[in-house]
DNA sequence: GACTGGCACTCCCGGACTGGGAGTGCCAGA
DNA sequence: TCTGGCACTCCCAGTCCGGGAGTGCCAGTC
C-alpha cells in the first residue's frame, strides 16, 4: 500500500470524525493538498474499499471507516497530540486538590469526561492488588464489633461482627494488636491465607471471639473483591449525533452494570501502557460501534484502570492523549500520598 | 365540578399515562362505563378544558392532562396501590443483605429505579444530622496523621492532617481519647464548636498538632457538608417515548449534578412523608417536563431524602407506593444498625 | 335541563411522487 | 499512471393528497 492511500485513508478518517458524514473523493482532493485529481483518489478509494478499511453507506455516497480503518489510522497514521501547556496545568491543579481517594477517583472521571468530551470510567484501586494499611477495631457493644480496614491506596472498609461472647476493652486491644501484628503491610491477596490461622494464634479464652472476627475479616478482603468503578459524562453520550437513539439504550444500562464496565476496562492488556479497542474488537455485542480507550494507574504497579468510552468515530489522537496524561497524573498523586 | 367530570379526568390520566397518546372521547365513554355518550363526554372535556386540567395538543387531536390535572388526580383521585406481598418481600429481602451503608444506598437505589422504571436518587445520610460514633487516629509517620470518622449512620470520612511536630505512639493515644472524649455522640452540626476549644484542652506541648488536627477536623465535619448522592436507571429515559431526545440532554447533565439533585430532593418539605413534584411545580428549567416523586427517611428522623424522577406522564399510584414503601424498609434497617 | 345522535369541519399522519444534488465508476486520452 | 468527462445511481427534502380520528355545535328526546 502506497504512502498516497495511506494519505487519503487519514483524509477520510479526519474529515469523518469533524464532520459526521461521509466524505467525497472532490473533499479529499481539495482540502488535503495530495496534489492529485479527485479522480486518482478514487481510484485509490476503490483500492481501500477493497482492502476493508472504507465502506460505501450506500451506492453513490462518500466512504466512512471501518473498525478496520480507524485501526490503521491508531497504529500507524494518529500521531498523538498533547494537551496544551494551560491544560495541562488545569488537571494538574484540579487533581492536587482532592481531599481523599474517592475525592481522587470523582475528580479524575469527571476531569476525563470535560476533556475528552465521551462517557469516563474509572476503576477504584483494585483491592486485590493493595496491601493492608491498617485495621481498626471499634466496640459498639460487649459483643458487637465493628472492623474498618484502611488500605495502602486510601480505601477504606468497613464491616460489623456480632461475637458470640462479651468482649472487654483489653480484648479489644488485645485483638487489634494480633490483627494489626498480622496483616500490616500484607497484600490482600494474601490476607485469606493469613485469617485463616488468625484464630489459633490468640489467646484460649478468645479464641471463639477471634474466629468470629476472622470470619469477618475474611469476608471484608476476598467477597468485596467485586470491584468498583465510578462514571461521569454520560450526558455526552447525546452528543451531536454520537448514538442514534436505538443504541443508546443498551450502553446507558451498561454503564450501571459494575460487570460489563469491568470487563471493558479489565480486558485491558495490564502490560500495555494504554489500550483501544475499536468497534468490534470489544467482545460485548453492544458496543459494536463503541471504542474504548484505557489505561492502567498506580504507584509504581497498576492497581486500577481508567478509560473512556464513545463512537467509533471519535478524535483518536486527542483522546489517546488525554487519557494518557491523566492517567500519568494520577499515579503520581497516588506516589505521593503513599 | 361533579362527580362524573372527576371521573372523566380519572380516566383521561389512566389512559394516557398508559397509551401515551391524546385520549378522546369516544375511547373515554367506550371504556369507562360511565353510562353517558361520547357527547356528554366531550361537553365535560370542554370544561376540564376551559378549567385548566387537560388540554389539547392540537386541534381534533384527543386531551392529555395538564401539571394542574395531575395535581388534582394525585390529591383526590389516585389510590395509592400498595405493593404486592411478593414485591414487599423482595424488597425486604434484597436490602436486608446489604452489608455497609454504601451497600445500603447502592441496593436502595437500583431497586427503587428497578420498581418504577424511573431514574432513582438517594441522598447517603447527612452528615449534618448524624453524630460521630468513632474517632481514629492512625500514624502513618511522625508527622502525618491518617483521620477516620463514623458516625451512627455509618458512613465513614477520612482525612490526613500534616503535623507542625514530630507525635509520638503516646501522643496519639491521647490525642485520640481526647477528640473522643470531646466529639463521641455529639451531632456534626454542634462539632464545630467544640472542636474550636479543641487544642485548649490538650497538654501545652501538645498544642500546635492539636490544633493542626482540629483544622483538619473542622474541614471533614464542616466542609463535606457537601453531600453524596446515588443515582441509578438513567437508562430508564430512553423507555418507549419517555423523553424525546431533545430534553434528554440537560437531564443526563443534571443527573451528574450533585447540586442539582440535592435541590429537587431537599426542598421536599421534610415534614411531609412523601412529597410529589409535578412539571413546573419543580422550580428547575430542565424539569418543567418532569415529576419528582421523594420522601425522607432515617432512623427516628429524617437523615436523609430519596426519590424518583420521570416524565409528568407516570404511573403515580404505583411509584408513589414504591417510594413509600422502600423509605420505610431503610428506615427500619438503619434503625437495627443503630 | 341534561343527555344524545348526527353532521360538518379541522388537522395530523403516512405514503407516493419528484427534482436536485452529491458522489461514484469507468473510459479514453495525455 | 494520472486526469477530465460523462452517464448513472441513489439519497434527501419538499410537496401533495386522502384517510381517519376527534372535535364543536345543534336540534331533538326523555
Amino acid at each position: 500500500m502506497d504512502d498516497r492511500k495511506l494519505e487519503v485513508l487519514r483524509a477520510i478518517v479526519e474529515d469523518y470524525v469533524s464532520t459526521q458524514e461521509p466524505v467525497g473523493s472532490k473533499a479529499v482532493a481539495q482540502k488535503h493538498a495530495l496534489g492529485v485529481s479527485a479522480a486518482t483518489v478514487r481510484n485509490d478509494m476503490a483500492y481501500l474499499e477493497e482492502a476493508g478499511y472504507i465502506q460505501q453507506p450506500h451506492t453513490s455516497a462518500g466512504r466512512i471507516p471501518t473498525a478496520k480503518g480507524y485501526r490503521l489510522f491508531v497504529d500507524r497514521l494518529g500521531k498523538i497530540k498533547p494537551l496544551s501547556a494551560a491544560e495541562r496545568r488545569a488537571v494538574h491543579r484540579f487533581l492536587s486538590e482532592a481531599i481523599d481517594l474517592d475525592d481522587v477517583v470523582t475528580r479524575t472521571v469527571r476531569l476525563l469526561a470535560q476533556l475528552t468530551h465521551q462517557v469516563a470510567v474509572v476503576q477504584y484501586p483494585s483491592l486485590n492488588r493493595s496491601s493492608v494499611r491498617h485495621l481498626e477495631l471499634v466496640s459498639l457493644t460487649p459483643t458487637r464489633l465493628m472492623i474498618v480496614m484502611i488500605t495502602d491506596t486510601g480505601r477504606v472498609e468497613q464491616r460489623y461482627a456480632e461475637l458470640p461472647a462479651e468482649l472487654s476493652e483489653a480484648d479489644v486491644l488485645e485483638l487489634r494488636r494480633l490483627v494489626n501484628e498480622q496483616l500490616q503491610g500484607r497484600r490482600l491477596a494474601d490476607a485469606p491465607r493469613i485469617i485463616a490461622g488468625l484464630a489459633a494464634l490468640a489467646r484460649p479464652e478468645l479464641r471463639d471471639n477471634a474466629s468470629a472476627l476472622a470470619r469477618v475479616l475474611l469476608d471484608t478482603v476476598a467477597a468485596r473483591t467485586e470491584e468498583r468503578v465510578a462514571v461521569a459524562g454520560a450526558a455526552n453520550l447525546t452528543r451531536d449525533g454520537n448514538f442514534f437513539a436505538g443504541s443508546m439504550r443498551p450502553i446507558l444500562e451498561a454503564l450501571e452494570e459494575e460487570v460489563v464496565l469491568m470487563q471493558l476496562l479489565g480486558r485491558a492488556d495490564s502490560n500495555a501502557l494504554l489500550t483501544v479497542r475499536i468497534g468490534d474488537e470489544n467482545e460485548i455485542d453492544d458496543f459494536r460501534e463503541t471504542t474504548v480507550v484505557t489505561a492502567g494507574y498506580g504507584p509504581g504497579s497498576v492497581v486500577g484502570h481508567m478509560g473512556v468510552l464513545g463512537p467509533t468515530r471519535m478524535d483518536y489522537p486527542g483522546t489517546i492523549a488525554a487519557v494518557r496524561a491523566v492517567a500519568r497524573y494520577v499515579s503520581e498523586i497516588l506516589e505521593q500520598n503513599r
